[in-house]
Formats: C-alpha cells, structure tokens, sequence
DNA sequence: CTACTCCCGACTGTAGACAGTCGACTTATG
DNA sequence: CATAAGTCGACTGTCTACAGTCGGGAGTAG
C-alpha cells in the first residue's frame, strides 16, 4: 500500500480558527476588505458562518500581524498605509533578510541553499508570464525560502508576521509597481552573492534590493 | 482644578483579555510557569477568574509571541528554549536593534534622541544597586527606547513582538548570567556611538554587544 | 500472560446568549 | 431656534453550555 499512504496522511482537518484566519487574510491583502473598513463582528461571523468566540480568535491575530488597527471601545478596521509606514516595514523587511542572507553566507555546506534558492527562481520564471497574483506569490515564497533555510526559526517567524504588511503595501502601492520589483535577475544576483560566501556582499545585496523595492512602492 | 486633573485622566479600564496576558506573561517569563508545563484552559480560567472564551485570546497571543508552543489538538505547553534557539533570538534581536542604531545615525537632530537615552541608562544607574529583576527591567526599558525613538513603528512592534522571547532567554540561561549583559559602561558606548552619527560604527556596537550578550547567556 | 477492545474521563473546538457602553437621533425647554 | 437631556439601537466584552476527539485504564479473549 505504499502508493496509497501519501493521500491517507492527514485529512485536511484545519480549525474553523485557522480557516477564517486564511480567508481574511486574503480579504484584506487582496484589497476585498479596503483599508480603512469597519470590521463589525457580527457581521463577520454571519459571513464566515463561524461564531464570534472563533471568530475573534482569528481577529486578535490579524491585528498583531498589523493588518488590523483597533479603535476605541476594541472596534477594529483594517489597517491604511501611509508612504512613511511602507517605507519602515521594508526597512524592518530588510533588516531581516539581510540577517537571512549573512547567515546563509556563513553555512559549511551552501550547495543545497544555492539549489533550493535556484528552484525558488525557477518557480518565479514560470510565473513571469502570468498573473500578478502568482508572480507576487511567487516572490515572497522565494523571500519566505531564505529565510527558512537559515534555520534560524525565530527570524522566519518574525519574517512571516510582517509578511502581512508587506502584502499590504504591495497592494496599497498597487499591483504594477507591486511586479516591478520582482525581476528575476535582481534575485539572481542575491543568489549569487551568498553563494560567494561574502557576507557583506550578500548583505549589501538585499539592502540594495529593498531599497530599490520600497522605492518603486512609494513612487 | 489643575492639580486635579492629573488622577483623573481615565479610568483603569483594561479588558480581561489584557490583564490575563500580563498576568500570563509575567508568570511564564518569572518561571512561575516552568518551560515544558501544560497549560489547561479550563485549570486557567478558574485560577485567573475569567471564562475561557476571554483566556484563549491572550493565549493565542502569547503563542504568537513565541512563549507558548501548540501540540498535537491544540494543547499549548511553555516553550522550552535550548541554546541554539537563545542564539537565534539574539540574531533577530541583534539585527532589528542594529537596525535602529543605523536610522537613529541618519537622524537630523539626535540632540533629544541621546537625551532620552541617557536618561534611560541613568534608570539604569538607580537599578543597578537593586533588585536582579529591576535590573533587567531598566535593561529592556533602554533597548525599547531605541527602537521607539527611531519613529518606525513596525520595528518597535517587531521588536515587541520579541521581548518576550528575550525575557524567556535571561530566565531560562538563568538571572545572574543575564544581569552579567546588563553593564552601564558597554550601552554608555553605544550612545556614544550614535552621538557621533557614524552608522556603521553603531552598528558594530549594537552587534558586538549582542554578540557578547547571547555567549554570556549560552556559556 | 499478552494483546486487543471498549469505555470513560479530560480537554479543546465551537456556539449562542446576556450585559455593558457608546454614539446618534429625538424631544423637551429656555 | 439653539442647547441640553433623554432614549434607542448597535456593537463589543464576557460567560456558560454543548459537541467532538483523543489518551488511558479496565476488561476480556487467546
């Protein structure tokens, strides 16, 4: 039965919690929910079909992810971005993957890093000539992706909390300028400078690169 | 009524959802909740004498916080940190706060930024005669105050986000050796760093200090 | 004596209901 | 007509109750 092991391992048994967790997110990074909007829970948990216990479980998260803003008396609306705030998101963004990338420099055995990375770029290839959407996914896995091969838990965890917001500014900046940023060829070269083992070059790299992303947002 | 006014500015009115996470937080990073404990919500709520609705958000925060860690159904147990994890934690830590020596460089006037500073580390002075825990609460205090005067918002949010995993760090290597990082000479030094503006002299400060801070707690 | 099965207790996931508070509209009053 | 008081509706904060699921111990067959 070894051919049929792989679809028996876990039925997709996600808690109602996690799936509302997803489905606002998306709402919210696709620009579904407008920045700015008053998010009543009532309403929400009709819509999700959840009640509001969960329901505000999945909202508490959203807001320490920064996708949300609380109100007095605890009403919360979805986040707007100012030029200032995108631009210090990918000063924080930078920070960290610059970190990603110096550590990466300073493994014994970057060959598999190198590959995984080169695979990331590859998916982002097939995704060139596609919709935005898949292009944007496509970027941030790549970016995820560096991240997570440092090992280094708590920074792909405090990557993937600000993730969030960097949806949000691609979206509040808007899509096109959004894709701009995502030449192959500039991440080629971030592959190429920690596969030099340079970590200051590969730090350099990155900085340059967020720069230039920020940049192209605030425009 | 000038001199009234002052104690009468609102009403302490903090929700149960947040005296519980302080109350939670408190107790995790004192070691009153020892690493590895199972936590049972139903054991919580009647010790913190809220319902469990209430207590599963703050739990669900101090999740993302990094100081709880869910197992199989949900069951959450206090994280337990081995040295390779304090390590990574500093390097997060090192590079957001390096990020903050950096902006606080490239600031126009640093006259107010070096005041607020040097008050915090005059805290520190008062502390350093006291108690272990007022030692490290005055430490924390300064290195907030870094990331707050630097304007970003994300970044002292980042940085928030990962206090709690420092705490657990000093707590779990253990008070005296955390107290050992907690010289006023070595953070007078990385003021006097960002006095002088050079960015990448701060730096440097910040990481060394870092670096110097997580052995102490590893050794 | 071992292994398998069944049942019970414990705990989390989820729902629905009640209570308190604030803003907006209405009404009374000078 | 303008201002202040009163009233209504909406929404969040909180609690209690119910349902589902897993782990472990008792019981039984081989």
């Amino acid at each position: 039965m070894a051919g049929l092991t792989a679809p028996l391992l876990g039925l997709e048994k996600k808690s109602l919690r996690e799936q509302a967790l997803s489905a606002l997110r998306t709402a919210i990074t696709s620009g579904e929910l407008e920045p700015g909007r008053h998010l009543v829970e009532t309403e929400l948990s009709e819509m999700l079909q959840i009640s509001r216990g969960t329901l505000r479980e999945a909202l508490r998260q959203l807001e320490q992810e920064g996708l949300l803003s609380a109100g007095p008396r605890g009403r919360l609306s979805v986040r707007h971005l100012d030029e200032k705030e995108i631009r210090d998101i990918y000063s924080v963004r930078a920070a960290l993957e610059s970190l990603a990338a110096r550590t990466l420099c300073e493994l014994p055995d970057r060959q598999q890093v190198t590959d995984s990375l080169h695979k990331a770029i590859d998916a982002m290839d097939a995704a060139a000539g596609g919709s935005l959407e898949g292009r944007i996914e496509s970027d941030l896995e790549f970016h995820r992706t560096l991240c997570r091969l440092t090992g280094n838990e708590t920074l792909l965890h405090s990557w993937e909390s600000l993730e969030g917001s960097i949806r949000m500014s691609i979206m509040f900046a808007g899509l096109e300028k959004g894709v701009s940023n995502m030449s192959v060829d500039r991440h080629k070269d971030i592959v190429a400078a920690i596969d030099t083992g340079d970590a200051a070059l590969a730090r350099k790299t990155i900085l340059e690169h967020m720069d230039t992303a920020a940049a192209n947002l605030v425009a």
